[in-house]
DNA sequence: ACGGTTAATGCTCATCTTGAGTAAATGCTG
DNA sequence: CAGCATTTACTCAAGATGAGCATTAACCGT
């Protein structure tokens, strides 16, 4: 076992959603995701993440799963082995009135192509019209290039994918679209600048994880406070698929399973119009076993 | 970064169908999973593991995937923390006429229980009626055990999920039921003896990760030969899935998925009764970006 | 050549699921 | 009280899914 020059580091993708904004515990300049040595004395990493994400953002994971482990050489800037085994965390936590707040960053700050909430109303799309062009500029004589575009962005009347993010990613680092490019070309603001190391690539593979999650668990019951309303949940799951979703199938999606919430009896005036009933999970949800097999909708 | 006793291994899951019969590459007293060291020139885990596979097997794989990173304290017997990077592998090895056709094992001796497709014809059961007896006696006084035994061993008219088999492993070993729990009550030959460490919770690991994978990705190509019988493909998920399936809708969603094979012109008269068309994979399966949206059919 | 056997292949049908839209209900505000 | 904003209740067509019956095409032994 050859353990010279190895060393090994747990890197954190914290999530939260306050009021339909998405959040990722992320700062500093260039901008990086939580990491720190993996501790010899800790009994299992899952218990290392959570106090690790404790310290550093005072809030708890409710919910914390294994993403990646990255082990590949010139990861670093040193000559040894670095291991990184990345985690995916949810919180509860309300960035806006919190002891630090400038310790998050907003999710679509970071990726900014990943959030389609904007599309149906308008329609200017600066940004995607931009990376259209340069994307199709890129896959001149490659139809290979060109399909791959065309399906990780949706050319062409095809479906957008929300869960494809970290293909996206890559492709657009092929494409020396992002800053990490090798030999960036720079896109005009396209990711504003570096992320430190690979972390953007981490953070695309932890949204793509939890996009893909969503669809046949109810993950976003860990972003969500013990009450809420059906809206309140559905602009949870637009902040994090990235996308709008059709209201009324939504909550019949929510209502059919049933096992999922309860309503507690209580209404919400805060919106303006009719008040909305108060729902709460119910305690089964919250149990691992119960969790398989639940679902909320994703748009195709 | 404290990297003293820090070691880090690779454990390959490497699977292949052969004739309808599921093997995976283990060997040894007690079996256990391949895995070496990770060594430091290695560029990439992905490229390690492919030669690492293709030293002991003899085979290329056609596809590999990082499953998990198991890195907990208590896992090896000396006192170091060993690092655990595992791997799934596919490939199209055919065990009978290989080199060392004894470094693999049939994949249900390993997990017996996982192999269900016995049981539509007789009915005759006897390890899972075992089992249900030994998993209910556990349950008494747990209204929660009984739940998640419920589901997860589809008791009292609850479906058959065959990509929980990570879950309904753990659940054994909790009960003790498998040879690798802490003092196991070993029901019957249910598992027959120990694997090396946790190699039947990784293994177990591939498993469930492949069910998952083939209910939207077509990973199953990577375990068929060039050209193949609509029977043999179908033979050939149902290995993995350990379920059978109904003959006529399995063909109508291959087909329904126009992109993903195509007929040869050829026909094979193998089977005895009428002679089947060949097909092919289309080249575009084969590519990673196509592969994503298309898929196969699992039964529920 | 012939009836029997074994699969492959073609078609139908009821049921669920999904996407999308219309309309009614409810409480607040000026 | 009228108008407004939003929640909530239904409807409908299209597509996907699960299950079964019927037909076709080769081979096998006699």
């Amino acid at each position: 076992m050859s353990d010279v020059g190895l060393s090994a580091e747990l890197v954190a993708v914290v999530l939260a959603v306050d009021d339909g904004h998405p959040w990722v515990l992320a700062a500093g300049e260039p901008p990086a995701l939580p990491a720190g040595p993996l501790r010899v004395e800790e009994e299992s990493l899952q218990a290392g993440v959570r106090e690790f994400a404790r310290e550093h953002s005072g809030f708890d994971l409710g919910y914390v799963e294994q993403l990646y482990t990255f082990a590949d050489l010139g990861r670093s800037s040193d000559d040894r082995r670095m291991v990184s085994i990345s985690y995916l965390g949810l919180t509860r936590a309300q960035i806006a009135g919190s002891v630090r707040p400038t310790d998050w960053s907003a999710l679509y700050d970071l990726l900014p192509w990943e959030d389609r909430r904007h599309l149906d109303a308008s329609g200017a799309d600066r940004l995607g019209e931009e990376i259209e062009r340069a994307l199709r500029r890129w896959s001149i004589g490659s139809e290979e290039r060109l399909d791959r575009c065309r399906f990780l962005f949706a050319y062409d009347e095809r479906p957008w994918r929300p869960d494809l993010a970290l293909q996206r990613y890559e492709l657009l680092w092929e494409a020396r679209l992002v800053a990490e490019s090798p030999s960036a070309g720079s896109i005009s603001a396209l990711t504003a600048g570096p992320m430190l190391h690979d972390h953007r690539r981490i953070l695309a593979t932890g949204l793509s994880r939890i996009r893909a999650k969503l669809q046949y668990r109810p993950v976003i019951f860990e972003l969500m406070p013990e009450t809420f309303t059906l809206l309140a949940l559905q602009e949870t799951v637009e902040a994090i698929a990235g996308q709008h979703v059709h209201k009324q199938n939504f909550r019949r999606a929510v209502e059919v399973q049933h096992e999922l919430v309860e309503p507690t009896g209580e209404v919400s005036h805060e919106t303006g119009g009719r008040p909305a009933k108060l729902y709460r999970f119910r305690g089964s949800v919250r149990e691992e076993r119960a969790q398989v097999g639940t679902k909320l909708p994703l748009p195709r």
